[in-house]
DNA sequence: TATATTTGTTCAAACGTTGGAACAAAAGTA
DNA sequence: TACTTTTGTTCCAACGTTTGAACAAATATA
């Protein structure tokens, strides 16, 4: 029945007399080898399903050809395509990747880490979870002296290539946008500010207030997980405020889908009595009602010059130089939660 | 620097002048090595820092001690947390996972599992693609001996094990409510009948309007990708029959976003005018207004028993006999989209 | 014709680990 | 004391591939 044994090259240099090792130059399309022996041989792996054994391969060069991706969580949009642009360009060149999920926890960050090790990746392409503060387990990549390339959730200290936009300029964006609406008292729902990208955005939403003359104040700012849930409840807060805000700045979309929802709710109409934007343009964000307004951070961009940033390193390893800090513009897309006029 | 060369279980039979089988046979606790020998090895792979060549391993061994996941696409709920059980439970026994994602597409799918078979993956855990019609390429997984576990989007004829929600039972269920909230005109939002779990949802809808003695018209039933965009334009459809429905079942959550978008465009009522269900409960559909009603799969659940039932192929490899076909009982939430009473 | 070069192949070792066979030493049994 | 059993270890081959060195044969150059 099922063919259980795998063929290997000794097989077929014992069909054709001849020795494995010729066998895997020819698969190898090595130049000294002839053009006769070299179809033969091609000839007989077809004939016997020959499939190359990836294991001896990848321990005999030093090399898994494995390359680990680590998300925090894989049900949005932006860090699934992100995935799929990192596949794509890395399979194309040979590789494998290993997606893991940290589920925004530490320890499950650092037991994927471990995993991916062990696993013997040539790489890992990693965004980080909210609650790492702690680079230990990065820096042991590090030291491993095997490729890491940081996007999205990033961290200056560790010294690495990154790839992600920038989220100070997002943050003046919106405020600007928020304001050219006529909005005056501008709320942000904003990430954990030990997260880099939450802090800047946050960075951003201050500076911006300060550069128009509005006032910041401690009510106006909350910092959550950005979800659903985080923003109907905070949305709920700022409401009972005695003034409340008129513009809401929200720094994920879910969160804000959370907030549009508890405004409605309370018959407050939106942009008019509140002006809503949210951040990373999630596929839903089009299609509620009304259209929340997003910063659209293009992922597949990310993703690729994420896999291309490995493929260099892998390239020229020795490379001490040059980190990579790759920061793209982000785009604000304008739609009803927001647009008064 | 880096101490980048990394050590092996050579250099720790050299500190301790003892051969390497012995510490091969000390890591793995092996019961002939004395305590003191097992304590000796420990503290000095600890000291140099080794880490085990698990390609090394798994090549003698025969086994990579990886697991291949290949989901139509991870950015929805459902699939990232069947994903993440599936991990939870595989890495607690030494697994490794390695997710792909088809895009709904056959090629793709084809390519993911050459790359996977190509990794030597010590099995597949596997969503079909939509587009998937040829079982080829699952043949040839199947034809290699390794074992072969689908899940939601499966297929009767490759005679592998799976696991599930009763799709039928679940249209019965929708449709049973929505007869119960008064509905007389029930159209279907489907996905494509060539997958099975479209098909049974169908034929479960089909089936239910019998009973209810509800007629059935080819104008209200539409098989397409169940994207959001999907569900508009189906739904404008439905909008513009001469006799448009008073209920619509749809086999996805981000279709029935699209449709509840359109039918509140139009300012029709829900659930007065239409009653919506949806299906998979995705976060969302719980927050948007008016909330959706929706079919829950709990998709933890499958993880779970889709990686159980994979732990126990591998136990009991030549065990021919026994498909696990595993059925789970759906649970309908009900919410504003079809509540009317 | 003698020598150098090219071509096509084989040999052997290596990658790091494992595990059965072999064996010596220690301990137990008659 | 002589034998069996147990204990702790080493030896060696193996997993499937790759690769530089070696080598013979064919071809080119002087």
């Amino acid at each position: 029945m099922a063919n259980t044994k795998k063929s290997t090259i000794k097989d077929i240099a014992n069909v054709l007399g001849i020795s494995p090792s010729a066998v895997s130059k020819a698969l190898n399309n090595h130049p000294r080898i002839s053009k006769k022996t070299k179809d033969a041989v091609l000839q007989v792996a077809e004939n016997i399903n020959y499939q190359p054994n990836h294991i001896a391969t990848a321990l005999r060069k030093g090399k898994s050809n494995l390359v680990g991706v680590i998300i925090p969580k894989a049900n949005s949009n932006f860090f699934s395509s992100i995935i799929e642009k990192i596949e794509d360009v890395l399979n194309k060149k040979g590789y494998n990747v290993i997606i893991t999920q940290s589920n925004e926890s530490y320890n499950k960050e650092c037991k994927n880490i471990e995993a991916l090790l062990f696993t013997q990746v040539d790489g890992i392409i990693a965004s980080m979870a909210n609650e790492t503060v702690k680079l230990d387990y990065y820096n042991k990549v590090k030291r491993k002296g095997i490729p890491l390339i940081l996007f999205d959730r990033g961290e200056n200290d560790l010294n690495v290539d990154y790839i992600g936009i920038d989220d100070y300029k997002s943050s003046h964006m919106v405020i600007d946008h928020l304001v050219d609406q006529g909005c005056k008292r501008i709320a942000h729902i904003g990430g954990y500010s030990q997260t880099r990208i939450y802090k800047n955005r946050i960075k951003g939403y201050v500076d911006a207030l300060e550069k128009h003359n509005l006032p910041f104040e401690d009510d106006l700012m909350y910092e959550c997980n950005l979800r659903l849930q985080d923003g109907k409840d905070i949305m709920n807060k700022l409401l009972q405020l005695p003034k409340p805000p008129d513009g809401v700045y929200v720094a994920g979309d879910y969160a804000a889908l959370g907030a549009l929802e508890v405004i409605k709710q309370k018959k407050l109409k939106i942009p008019e009595d509140i002006a809503l934007v949210g951040f990373s343009n999630e596929p839903f964000s089009e299609f509620v009602s009304p259209a929340i307004s997003s910063i659209e951070q293009h992922s597949e961009t990310i993703g690729e010059l994420a896999a291309k940033t490995f493929l260099n390193r892998i390239a020229k390893p020795n490379e001490e130089v040059s980190l990579n800090k790759i920061i793209l513009k982000p785009e604000l897309i304008i739609r009803a939660s927001s647009k008064r006029k």
